[in-house]
RNA sequence: GGGCGCGUAGCUCAGUGGGAGAGCAUCCGCUUCACACGCGGGGGGUCGUUGGUUCAAUCCCAACCGUGCCCA
C-alpha cells in the first residue's frame, strides 16, 4: 500500500460495490423504527453546486447514521422537471436548429424534452455519486411520473371541487421573455441603475397641479390616479381633486393612501394598479379601474396614443420621457438606482402584469399549517427559524398556480366554446361532464401547465404512493426530518405541511433542519456572475469526496446562518485522512499481528494508555452521537477528527512503541480505529470502508456495521487522570529540553520520585528521558503529583533562569487568587463549590511555588 | 422599512458568568523505524465601541458602529 492515501483509486471502486450489494436500499419494516428523508429533488437541468454540498451531506450522514443504528433508514431520491428551466434549455437547442416550441407543436416538443431529459437528466445523480451520496437509488421517482402526475392531477381536481383553487384575473410575475408567469421564488431582486422621473401632472381647473416621481413613465397611460400619504400637509388641499394625466389628456383623480412613502422623490406618485404591486393594493382599496398597457411580449398595447403602440416596454420609457419633455410636463430627470424584480430564468425584468391565471386559495390550507407549528407538531432547527414559517403563513397569499409553459402537468381544466369549466381527472371524465351538462360539447384543454412548487409541494408522500395506501406510506409518513435551506421556508417547506396536512391528515416531517448558506471566503454570496462559486466535484477530485465532506462539515456551525467556505479545511481533512492511513499501516505492521476479532483484552490486562485512549474514545464517541442526534454536524465532524489526530495518533500511537504495550496494543489500536472509523463513515463514508475492511471487522461492509455505543467502551476515569498529568510532563519536559539546546538524538536526565516502570518507559520514548530517582521525593504521594514534580537535571544557570521564570508565573497566579478570595464579596455571593475550586487551585499553585522555589534555594549561588 | 444573523490572533472560526483557544499562515528546530500531506516548539488578540446588570462580563442586557442574508 502507499505511503499516501489516494481517494481517486478507491472512492469510484467501492460506490460501486456498494450499489452492487444494494446496500442503500430498504423495505419498509414496521419491526424496527422509521427514518426516512425525502430528498429536495434537484432540477433535472441541475448541477452539483455547494449548496448540495452544505444541504445534502447531512442528510447523507444522518440516513447512515441511522441506518447503522439498526433503524429502517432510507433516503428517497428524486429529480424535479423544473418546467420553466427545462423548457428554455430546451428552446436554445432547438433556436441552434432554427427550430421553435411552435413550430414543433406541443407533443413533438415535449418528445424533445423527454429526449433531452433522457440524455441529460442522469448527470446529477451521478455527481451525487462522486460525492459519496447514498439515497435507495431504486426508490428514484421524478414528479412526472405517471404516479405522481396522477396524485397532482387529484390534488388539483379536489382543491377546485372544494373552491380553494379558482381561475381569476390577478397582478402575477410576468416573464416576458419565457412568456409566462413566475413563482415569487423565481423572481430575483437587482439593483439597476436608472432615472427617477418628475412629471407635472397639472390640475383639472388650471393649477399647478403635483408633481409626481416615477422610475416607469412607460405605464402612465395606465394610470388612474395620483396618490399621497394622507399626513402629507403639501398635498391635503389637492386630495380629492383631480389632475389631467399629460400625454393622454384625461382626468384623474388625486387620492390618499398610508402606502405611499413621504419621503420618495417628490412624496407623489401615480398609480397604475395593472403595473405595479403596490398599486395594485392601492387601487384594490379604492376601487379603482385597473387598465393594462402591456402586453404579454413586454410591448405597449394599442390602447396608447398611436405614437406609442407596439413599443417595446424600455423603447418606450425613453419615448415616453422624451414626450413628456417636449410637452412642458417634464420638471426634472435624476440619476437613481432602484431594485427591479429579475426573473432567474431569463435574466428578463419581470413585468407585473394583471393577468387572467389559476389561483389557489390558502387561507384554509394556511391555518393548520400554523397550528401545526404552534403546538410543536413540527419543530424548526434552529428554532428561529419558526418566525419565518409562521410570518409568512399569517401574511400568506392566494398562489398563482398556472404556467404559460408546455413542460409539465398541463392543468386538468377544459373548455366548452362557450367557455365553461369543466375540471376533471381525464378527458373522458370530462367529456362526460360535458354530455350531462351542456349535451355534449368539443371540448378544448387549458394549455397551461401547474408550477412545478405544485408537484414538489406533494413530494414527501407523493413519492410513497399518494394516493393509494402503501406500506411506505403507512411506515415512513411522517418524514423523520426536512432539510433545506431556509430561502424556500415558505415556497416549499409550508405548502409540503399544507399540502400534507390536507391530503394525507398529518404532517409530512417532523423537524426542519434549515442548513446554512454558504458564501466564499471574502463573505460574498456565491454566483455565477462573480464566478466564485464552488464546485464540489472540484473539491472532491483535489480533496477527495471524504476530504471535502469532513472539510465542509468542519465548518458548519448548527446556529449560524453563513458558511463562509475556506477550502483549507477541506486540505486539512484530507491531511487528516492520510494520517489515519498511515495509522492503519502502522497498524498493519505490527510484528505480532492483529487479533481476528476487534474484541478488547480484559480489563486486568490494560495499560495505562489502553485505558486512557478507551476512556476518550468513549467520551468522544458519546459526543459525536449527541451531536448528530442534535444536528449539530460541525461538532460531530470536529470531535471525531481531534480525537484521531491529537489523542489516537499523537499520544496512543506513540505509546504503543513501547515494549510494555506488546501484548495488548494490536488488539486496542484496531479495536479503536474499528470504532472511530465506524463513527466517522456518515462523514466520511469511503476511507472509513476501505480502513474497517483491512482491520479485524465483522460484517460485509461498514456501511451496514453497527454505530458504536458510548456505554459499551470501558472507561477508566482515575488512570485517564494520571496518563494526562503523563502527558503534561511531557510538554514541559519539551520545553525544557528546547531551553537546554539538546539535540533531537540526546537523551535528558529527569528527577523524580519512584515511578512505575512503565511511565519511565514511556518517558523514554516521548523525550528521550531518562529517570532518576530523588531519594528525598515520597514515594508514597499519588502518582499525579509525582508526575507534576518531575524535573529535568540541568545546568544551574539554566535552570535557575527557568525556576525565576516559573516562580514568577505562579506568584502572578497565586495573587489573583488570594485577591478573589480575599474580597467579601466574592465569598458571600459566589457558587460554594466555584469557591472550593478556586480555593483548592490556590492550593496547588502555592505548593507549585513551594517545591519550584525550594528548588531555586537548593541551587547554588550563581558564579560572581 | 420589517425580520434574522455575524463582529474573538494575519485568514477561517470554536469557546465559557470566574485562569483567552484551534486549524491555516508565519518563525525556529528536526529525515526520530505509520505519516515531511509529518513531528516538536515559538511569536501573535484592549474578544467591534460605549454604557448597564453582577462580587466578577469576551460571555447577560441596551444603544451605537461595521457587515451580511431574507422579506417588502
Amino acid at each position: 500500500m502507499s505511503k499516501q492515501y489516494d481517494p481517486s483509486a478507491v472512492e469510484a471502486r467501492i460506490y460501486a460495490k456498494w450499489l452492487a450489494s444494494g446496500v442503500f436500499h430498504e423495505e419498509p419494516d414496521p419491526a424496527r423504527p422509521a427514518f426516512v428523508i425525502s430528498m429536495p429533488p434537484p432540477n433535472i437541468t441541475g448541477r452539483a453546486h455547494i449548496g448540495h454540498g452544505s444541504t445534502y451531506t447531512p442528510m447523507d450522514i444522518l440516513t447512515r447514521y441511522h441506518r447503522m443504528l439498526g433503524e429502517n433508514a432510507d433516503w428517497i431520491p428524486g429529480q424535479d422537471h423544473a418546467a420553466i428551466a427545462t423548457e428554455s434549455v430546451v428552446i436554445r437547442e432547438l433556436a441552434k436548429e432554427g427550430l421553435t416550441r411552435e413550430s414543433l407543436g406541443r407533443d413533438e416538443f415535449i418528445a424533445r424534452v423527454w429526449a433531452w431529459r433522457a440524455q441529460y437528466g442522469g448527470i446529477i445523480d451521478e455527481q451525487f455519486k462522486a460525492l459519496g451520496f447514498g439515497p435507495d437509488w431504486e426508490r428514484a421517482r421524478f414528479t412526472l411520473d405517471p404516479e405522481l402526475s396522477a396524485a397532482v392531477t387529484r390534488v388539483f381536481v379536489d382543491l377546485y371541487n372544494e373552491g380553494l383553487i379558482y381561475r381569476g384575473t390577478r397582478l402575477v410575475n410576468w416573464d416576458p421573455k419565457a412568456r409566462s408567469t413566475l413563482s415569487d421564488a423565481e423572481v430575483e431582486s437587482e439593483e439597476r441603475q436608472t432615472f427617477l422621473w418628475h412629471v407635472r401632472y397639472a390640475a383639472e381647473d388650471g393649477g399647478p397641479g403635483v408633481v409626481i416621481a416615477t422610475t416607469r413613465p412607460e405605464t402612465m397611460f395606465a394610470d388612474v390616479a395620483v396618490a399621497v400619504h394622507p399626513d402629507d400637509e403639501r398635498y391635503r388641499d389637492l386630495v380629492g381633486r383631480n389632475v389631467i394625466l399629460p400625454l393622454a389628456n384625461r382626468p384623474i383623480p388625486v387620492i390618499a393612501d398610508a402606502a405611499v412613502e413621504r419621503g420618495f422623490g417628490t412624496g407623489a406618485v401615480k398609480v397604475t394598479p395593472a403595473h405595479d404591486a403596490t398599486d395594485y393594493e392601492i387601487g384594490q382599496r379604492h376601487g379603482l379601474a385597473m387598465p393594462t398597457v402591456i402586453d404579454f411580449a413586454g410591448c405597449l398595447t394599442g390602447d396608447v396614443p398611436a405614437a406609442f403602440a407596439g413599443l417595446e416596454r424600455f423603447a418606450a420609457r425613453t419615448a415616453t420621457a422624451a414626450a413628456l419633455a417636449a410637452a412642458g410636463a417634464l420638471v426634472k430627470e435624476e440619476p437613481y438606482t432602484t431594485k427591479v424584480p429579475v426573473s432567474s430564468r431569463t435574466g428578463e425584468v419581470i413585468e407585473p402584469l394583471l393577468s387572467l391565471q389559476w389561483f389557489c386559495k390558502m387561507d384554509a390550507l394556511a391555518k393548520p399549517a400554523l397550528d401545526a407549528y404552534r403546538s410543536g407538531a413540527i419543530a424548526f432547527v434552529p428554532e428561529r427559524f419558526g418566525r419565518t414559517y409562521e410570518q409568512w403563513l399569517e401574511n400568506i397569499r392566494d398562489w398563482n398556480v398556472s404556467r404559460q409553459v408546455w413542460w409539465g402537468h398541463q392543468l386538468p381544466v377544459w373548455y366548452t366554446p362557450d367557455d365553461a369549466v369543466i375540471v376533471a381527472p381525464t378527458e373522458e371524465e370530462a367529456q362526460r361532464v360535458a354530455r350531462e351538462r351542456y349535451g355534449g360539447a368539443e371540448l378544448r384543454r387549458d394549455p397551461d401547465t401547474l408550477d412545478t412548487w405544485f408537484s414538489s409541494g406533494l413530494w414527501p408522500f407523493s413519492i410513497l404512493g399518494w394516493p393509494a395506501r402503501t406500506p411506505e406510506l403507512d411506515h415512513w409518513y411522517p418524514n423523520s426530518v426536512l432539510i433545506t435551506g431556509r430561502e424556500i421556508i415558505f415556497l416549499w417547506v409550508a405548502r409540503m405541511v399544507m399540502l400534507g396536512l390536507r391530503f394525507v391528515g398529518r404532517i409530512p416531517f417532523k423537524t426542519v433542519f434549515i442548513t446554512p448558506l454558504v458564501f466564499d471566503i471574502e463573505g460574498r454570496k456565491m454566483s455565477k456572475s462573480l464566478g466564485n462559486a464552488i464546485d464540489p466535484l472540484e473539491m472532491a477530485a483535489k480533496y477527495g469526496a471524504d476530504g471535502f465532506r469532513l472539510g465542509t462539515m468542519m465548518q458548519m456551525r448548527l446556529e449560524s446562518q453563513e458558511l463562509r467556505f475556506d477550502e483549507r479545511v477541506c486540505d486539512g481533512a484530507r491531511r487528516f485522512n492520510t494520517k489515519l492511513w498511515n495509522a492503519l499501516q502502522f497498524i498493519l505492521g505490527l510484528p505480532e499481528g492483529l487479533p481476528g476479532a476487534a474484541v478488547l483484552p480484559p480489563a486486568e490486562r490494560l495499560t495505562l494508555a489502553d485505558k486512557w485512549i478507551l476512556t476518550e474514545l468513549r467520551a468522544c464517541v458519546g459526543q459525536a452521537t449527541a451531536a448528530l442526534d442534535s444536528f449539530a454536524m460541525g461538532t460531530a465532524a470536529n470531535v471525531l477528527h481531534d480525537f484521531g489526530w491529537y489523542k489516537f495518533c499523537d499520544w496512543y500511537l506513540e505509546s504503543a512503541k513501547i515494549e510494555a504495550q506488546k501484548p495488548t496494543r494490536s488488539a486496542v489500536l484496531s479495536f479503536v480505529l474499528n470504532t472511530l472509523v465506524r463513527a466517522l463513515h456518515p462523514i466520511e463514508p469511503f476511507i472509513t470502508e476501505e480502513i474497517w475492511q483491512r482491520l479485524p471487522h465483522d460484517g460485509y461492509t461498514i456501511v451496514t456495521a453497527s454505530w458504536p455505543e458510548a456505554a459499551e467502551i470501558p472507561a477508566f476515569p482515575a488512570e485517564a487522570t494520571v496518563y494526562t498529568a503523563f502527558t503534561d510532563a511531557v510538554v514541559r519536559i519539551r520545553n525544557a529540553r528546547i531551553e537546554l539546546g539538546l539535540r533531537p538524538n540526546e537523551g535528558v536526565r529527569l528527577r523524580c520520585a519512584p515511578l512505575p516502570d512503565e511511565i519511565v518507559a514511556l518517558f523514554a520514548a516521548f523525550v528521550r528521558g531518562v529517570v532518576e530517582i530523588d531519594p528525598a521525593r515520597p514515594a508514597d504521594a499519588p502518582l499525579v503529583s509525582r508526575l507534576a514534580q518531575i524535573d529535568v537535571v540541568a545546568d544551574f544557570a539554566i535552570l535557575r533562569e527557568r525556576y525565576t521564570r516559573e516562580a514568577a508565573k505562579l506568584v502572578e497566579e497565586v495573587e489573583r487568587l488570594e485577591r478573589k478570595l480575599a474580597n467579601p464579596q466574592f465569598v458571600a455571593k459566589a457558587k460554594p463549590e466555584l469557591i472550593a475550586a478556586e480555593r483548592a487551585k490556590l492550593a496547588g499553585y502555592r505548593a507549585d511555588l513551594e517545591r519550584v522555589t525550594a528548588a531555586l534555594r537548593d541551587l547554588p549561588p550563581p558564579d560572581p
